[in-house]
DNA sequence: ATATAAACCAAATGGAAATTGGTATCCAAC
DNA sequence: GTTGGATACCAATTTCCATTTGGTTTATAT
C-alpha cells in the first residue's frame, strides 16, 4: 500500500532545487503551490521525479496534499470536527443544565443589547405558539426554537454555534427519555410566564434583567429535572 | 421593512382554499412544496395573492420560506455546524473575543466551586511559566494552557468541550497575524496581574472575584487586540 | 384603489467542465 | 532488469454558468 520513502532514492539535488524554488516563491495567503504538471514543467524535472520530492518534504511536515484541492505549505489543518457523539457519551443531563446556566444567561444577555424587531417578533411567535401546543413535542419544538432565536439575535455567529453544539449534545444525552405524555403543558406551566419575562426584558434592553430572567427559567427546569430522577 | 399582515386583507378563501390544497398534497420527505410560479397557477390565482395567503401561513410558524431554497411546511431546520473549519471562516477576532467574554469569567465562576488542589496547582505552574518565557510563542503557550486549566477545573466535560471548540476556533481565526515579535512578554505585562487575579479568587473559593476578574482580564486583552488595529 | 402581469434582483441550486493529487501502463535507456 | 519518463486514467474537488426561487418593483388594466 504504502511505499516506504527509502524505496526510492531521489536524486537530492531535486529536493534541494524544490527547497530553494520554494523558498524564492511567494505564496499566496494559503499557502497554496502551483500544481505539480506546473512545478514539474518550471523546475524542468518529470512529474514523476518531483513527485518523489514533494514525498520527502510532506514526510517532514513541511507540506501537505490533498487530491482535488492542491499541496499547501505548513502543516495539514486539523480535523475539525467537534465530536458531538464523543461529547454525549462522557457527558449527562446534570452536566448539560449545568452548561446552559453558563452559557444561555449571558447570551441572553448579548441579545438584549442587539435583538432585532424581527428578532423580537419571532421571539414572541414561539411564545404564542408553545402557549398553543397540542403536545409535549410541539410544545419543546417552539421550546428550543425559542432558546435559538435568542441565541441568533446575539448577532455572534461563533456564540451561535457554540449554542448549537451544546443544543446537539442536549438532544444526544436526552435522546431516549423524551416526554411521551399524551398530554399537553398545563396554562400555567411554569415556563411560559418565565419565557414571557425573558422576552420581555430583551425588548426593554434591559441586559441584567434578560440575563437574571433566563438564570431563574434555566434553574427552575434544572429543579424539575433532578426532582424527577 | 416589514409589512405587518393586517396591512393586507387577502382574501379569506384563498387561505383556506391553500389549506386544503396543501393538505391534500403529499409532500416529498423535506416538506417543500411547489414554487409559488406553479402553486399560483395551480390554484388558478395570482402570485400576489398567493404570496399574501402564504405570508399568512408563514407567520402562523406552518411553513418557512427562504430565497432560492423554496417554500417548505413545518418550521424552519436549525443548520447546526460543529463544523470548526466552517465556524472559522464565519467568525472574526472581536466575535471570538465576544464569546470568550461570554464563556470564560462564567467558566471561572464554576471553577472557583469545583477546583481541586491539583488543578490550582497547575495553574500556579502556568502561571510561574509564563512570566519566565523567553518568547512571545512560548507565552502564549503557557497563557492558552492556564486558560484551559481553568475550564479543566470546572469538572464539566461538556463545558469543557465548548471551551476547546471555542479555543480551535480563535486559532484558526487568528492564524496568521500569529505575534512573531522577537522581544519577549515585559515582566509587567497586564496579564501576568490579572491571571494572577483570577488564580487567587478561586484558590480562596471567591466565586464571583473568580468571574469578575476573568472578565476583567478578558476586556483589557478585547481592549489591545482592537487598539492594535 | 386594487389586482394583475411582467420584469428584475440576489440568493441558492445543479450540473457540466476543468483542475488536481494519486496510480497504472507502456516504453526507452543503460 | 532496473530506472526514469511520458502518457493516460481515476476520483476527489473546485470552478463556472445557467437555472430556479422567493422577494421587490413597475407598469397596466379594471
Amino acid at each position: 500500500m504504502l511505499t516506504p520513502p527509502s524505496d526510492t532514492h531521489p536524486e537530492k539535488g531535486i529536493v534541494t532545487q524544490l527547497r530553494g524554488y520554494l523558498a524564492q516563491l511567494d505564496l499566496p495567503e494559503d499557502g497554496r503551490l502551483p500544481p505539480e504538471r506546473e512545478l514539474s514543467a518550471a523546475l524542468g524535472v518529470s512529474r514523476t521525479e518531483l513527485r518523489k520530492a514533494l514525498d520527502v518534504l510532506e514526510a517532514e511536515g513541511q507540506l501537505w496534499r490533498h487530491v482535488g484541492k492542491g499541496t499547501f505549505m505548513g502543516s495539514r489543518p486539523l480535523d475539525t470536527f467537534a465530536d458531538i457523539a464523543a461529547l454525549a457519551r462522557r457527558s449527562n443531563p446534570a452536566e448539560v443544565m449545568r452548561a446552559r446556566i453558563v452559557m444561555e444567561p449571558e447570551i441572553a444577555r448579548a441579545a438584549a443589547f442587539t435583538a432585532t424587531p424581527a428578532d423580537i417578533a419571532e421571539m414572541r411567535m414561539c411564545l404564542a405558539r408553545s402557549r398553543q401546543a397540542e403536545t409535549w413535542r410541539q410544545y419543546e419544538t417552539w421550546d428550543t426554537r425559542l432558546h435559538r432565536t435568542i441565541a441568533e439575535a446575539s448577532q455572534n455567529t461563533l456564540l451561535l454555534g457554540l449554542f448549537d453544539t451544546l443544543n446537539a449534545v442536549r438532544r444526544a444525552v436526552t435522546w431516549g427519555r423524551l416526554r411521551t405524555d399524551p398530554v399537553k403543558p398545563h396554562a400555567d406551566h411554569h415556563s411560559f410566564a418565565e419565557h414571557e419575562a425573558i422576552v420581555e426584558a430583551i425588548e426593554h434592553r434591559d441586559i441584567a434583567a434578560a440575563a437574571a430572567a433566563m438564570r431563574t427559567h434555566l434553574q427552575t427546569v434544572e429543579r424539575k429535572l433532578l426532582d424527577r430522577q
